[in-house]
DNA sequence: GATGAATGAGTCTTCATTCAT
DNA sequence: AATGAATGAAGACTCATTCAT
């Protein structure tokens, strides 16, 4: 709910232990939601790269997979707002924005352009599909993060066919 | 950056006035934030629908120059913060999502289903692109919006080549 | 309600005239409080004091009556939480007690030595009823207008019986 | 010295303790109000009533000890200020005001009550002395409270005797 | 004279951080 | 190592007072 929302006094009896002790671990609240974001989404990240690199089917499988996989792994509850805080707070704690890209997006992207060049080599998606801004075609994961926080009670999302209908969009944007 | 964050204090000075005086005219910092709001996005929303109104060419040009607008639109300094604003302190304020998701979102959401059975009578759209969701289409704006606050820093975003991009991949995905 | 919980604001907005104004006539809010107890209690002390020198029947009636007027003048809804408000205040601003000393309570006890001299004289009264702390007497009168104003939603208190066992307490108090 | 104009940064600078200490132990400044008075009075409430319960002397003597502790309670120099804060404040938090009367003055008047029945029943008091208001009898404490407060820079009150006067007056008015 | 918009010092309350145990 | 009581800086909001009109 939050970064500033999130009281440490709140995190610590969650986490069944003193308020005192977190500091043993952490320098601070923003180190902390470091290493949660480290701990909650990186397994998360290796696991899309061993996917990749074992997958052997078709490269529009492969990015099929790989989203469906990024959707899947949104269920968690813990994760959506935790993405959401990031874009929040990454205004006034550009250290979080850094470490985030870094670790995070530059990583996503190395694999989708791995998998569109895939697709590219094999034939199945445009010569220039190796241009199409990445930003475009993972949007759509985003925006239904932050539509199931605000405005699932006012408009509910059927994520099901929302994925589905995502994976088409990208698919037909790319395929030769 | 952020309403939580936002300091009465700050406000007022920027503003030039006094701390007080911000009360003779806001009954809370939350009532201050939905004028913001109303003050910034309406008139840009008023734009866009009177844009659709009186448009007279193809659905294609007009979802081409709707979304061409809105980039336009978030040019102005103000706004991308405010959006990532909004979405970041509707969790905590459900007040701010509904008055959003009600004078916005589904406003905008109407607009663009207008739009689009435009095009779907004049056979320019696919039968069935009535049924697309609206979230994917406008999500390569959330994202760029995103995008620059959290990442212009570390990997700028090129945003003529992203927005005619993106309106090719929209109107890919909806032609007959 | 209290001095200090009485806004300006709503002073003004009762007397009918704008904020600013007050200060024409009123160098401070204390000072303005002063003048609300010299237009609310003069004129009763006066009355009280012209009573008293007009009056030709025994000291018991002229004291009985001094009291039942006391208590009719607490009628007016204005008078309670003025005095009360007083005592309150008196704390924080000596200069307030000490302008109601001089000129109330002083006054106030002159009168009551004065009825009981008259007693004492006319052998109504046991000779040393000068010695008689005033305090004693009056108190009844104050601690009636603290109940009504505390706890008359509690247990009201039945005040034309009190009254007169008020006056039956003093008199037989004072008696020969 | 009030409560509104108590300011939790003297609290905690007289207590020798921070600021936000306060608010490990009380809830609000209300809260902390209502501690203090439960915290001062009652040991005194409960010191009377054990008084009243193991007495074997005379109703008369009785009354005249009970009164006498009353007053000598009121020799801590926080107690005054802290019955005529009650006062003042009951008419703006009137669950200060309901409190204190189930607390401290309807267990007063069933302590006061219980003497005078069995001054009754002896044949020390009249045999209506039942039907006397106990706010009559209390009133010269609290008039006496009010005084020293305010008034006893200007004309001291000599409490032993005023002491003793009142209890005669009191037993004056009761006896059969 | 009269006004009320503007002010900013002052107050309650929260919460990240520290440190004695 | 672990704790949680204590802290005080910071922020929303109030209101007596001023002053331009």
């Amino acid at each position: 709910q939050g970064f500033t929302a999130t009281k440490l006094d709140d995190v610590a009896e969650r986490a069944g232990i003193g308020k005192g002790t977190i500091y043993l671990y952490f320098d601070s609240k923003e180190n902390l939601f470091e290493e949660v974001v480290r701990h909650n989404l990186f397994p998360f990240r290796d696991a899309a790269e061993a996917h990749i690199a074992s997958f052997t089917g078709t490269a529009s499988e492969l990015l099929a997979s790989h989203f469906r996989n990024f959707y899947a792994a949104m269920k968690d509850p813990k994760l959506p707002p935790l993405i959401v805080m990031i874009s929040a707070e990454a205004l006034r704690f550009p250290g979080i924005a850094a470490f985030f890209y870094e670790e995070m997006i530059s990583k996503s992207h190395v694999m989708l352009r791995n998998i569109i060049s895939r697709g590219v080599e094999s034939g199945e998606f445009r010569a220039d599909a190796n241009d199409v801004f990445l930003q475009l075609l993972v949007a759509p994961v985003l925006a239904s993060i932050n539509w199931n926080l605000q405005f699932r009670e006012l408009a509910p999302l059927p994520m099901d066919r929302y994925i589905e209908m995502h994976i088409d969009l990208v698919l037909r944007a790319l395929k030769a």
